[in-house]
DNA sequence: AATCTAATTCGATACTTGTCTAATTAGATT
DNA sequence: AATCTAATTAGACAAGTATCGAATTAGATT
């Protein structure tokens, strides 16, 4: 789950719990102890070591009056071996919907009976826009010029334009000689 | 500098920006891209960006319209390689006041002439007031334990607990046969 | 030169969170 | 059993920041 490294980095993103963790890597102390070399009250030191702990890098053991919190190195180089994984990084673009920005350029220039506004002059956005309209063709099926005019003028009177950038990006393919258009 | 770390991580203590890294491992991508795929504005998207910028992770090409962004890959391994290295823990810890603990207690347990109000029951506390009272013995200087006496005298009336625990944690040194006690 | 576009910057708002004080809890000492 | 002590929890406040909309900037296209 991708929660669970940013709630790792969240753990760590502040200057306090680093120097409790840099402490601790030296030798475990209580939590008064902490207070007083950190100039914090222990209430808050309390909050610190119980983020720290939510992520496993610090426990506590009870001695006496003290509970003597130490930190756990192996989840430290555990963690920091594969912070930045494959698997990780792919963890947190899981839930991204790929096709976001296809759609978010469709929905700008394609009006409700599915016609173009204008044929956008932007890279990016021509490929989107390309990308929808040949959809209306079918894939490995052959088209006269004639027929693919007649399908293109749904979307905009410069066929001519659409037809050329459909086989200049590749999404379509025309034979050489004849007049024929497919889909692969 | 410490600072430094805190930077990194904050930068990565955000969910969108993670997800910007996950999406630029794969490939460059544009702002507008970007704030499609994450479906957040482009304002908000040129803010992340320049946060991990500001730590090196990513860097922008212009290239016609768009500002493509890119991981630095090199840049990535290197920071996690050595997050948690020796030295960053070190650093993390170097403005540290290693007595600060100590000096807590005895302001706590310390009158303004310099006697003790009581002696501490707890382990940790008493250690730091004996590291306290045993300033007040010159090193490798021999005492009788009457003049041992005179002096913890100045500090509380319980000489004999005081002198006892001295040399119980260590503190001072005494002679088997004689009477004789000394600080080394 | 004039116009258009993506990106950035600025100002405002809402939410998160670090810190403190006060109250409560868990455990040990007497 | 009664009392202390360290730690935790709860509540409140203030500082930091993620996000947005509006204004501005840098650059390319016509």
């Amino acid at each position: 789950m991708s929660d669970e490294i940013v709630t790792f980095f969240k753990a760590l993103a502040d200057a306090n719990r680093l120097k409790i963790v840099g402490l601790l890597a030296q030798q475990p102390y209580s939590v008064e102890e902490l207070a007083a070399l950190l100039d914090l009250k222990a209430s808050t030191v309390s909050h610190h070591l119980a983020r720290l702990a939510q992520i496993g890098l610090v426990s506590a053991k009870t001695e006496s009056y003290y509970n003597i919190y130490q930190l756990d190195e192996k989840a430290l180089q555990n963690k920091s071996r594969n912070l930045f994984s494959q698997a990780n990084l792919a963890a947190s673009v899981v839930d991204i919907d790929a096709d976001a920005y296809d759609n978010k350029v469709v929905k700008d220039y394609v009006r409700k009976d599915g016609s173009l506004k204008t044929i956008p002059a932007q890279r990016k956005k021509l490929e989107a826009i390309l990308r929808y309209v040949v959809k209306a063709f079918e894939a490995n099926k052959r088209y006269s010029e004639k027929k693919v005019n007649e399908i293109l003028g749904k979307y905009h009177e410069d066929t001519a334009s659409l037809r050329r950038e459909l086989v200049g990006y590749g999404l379509m393919k025309r034979e050489g000689g004849g007049g024929e258009y497919w889909r692969e």
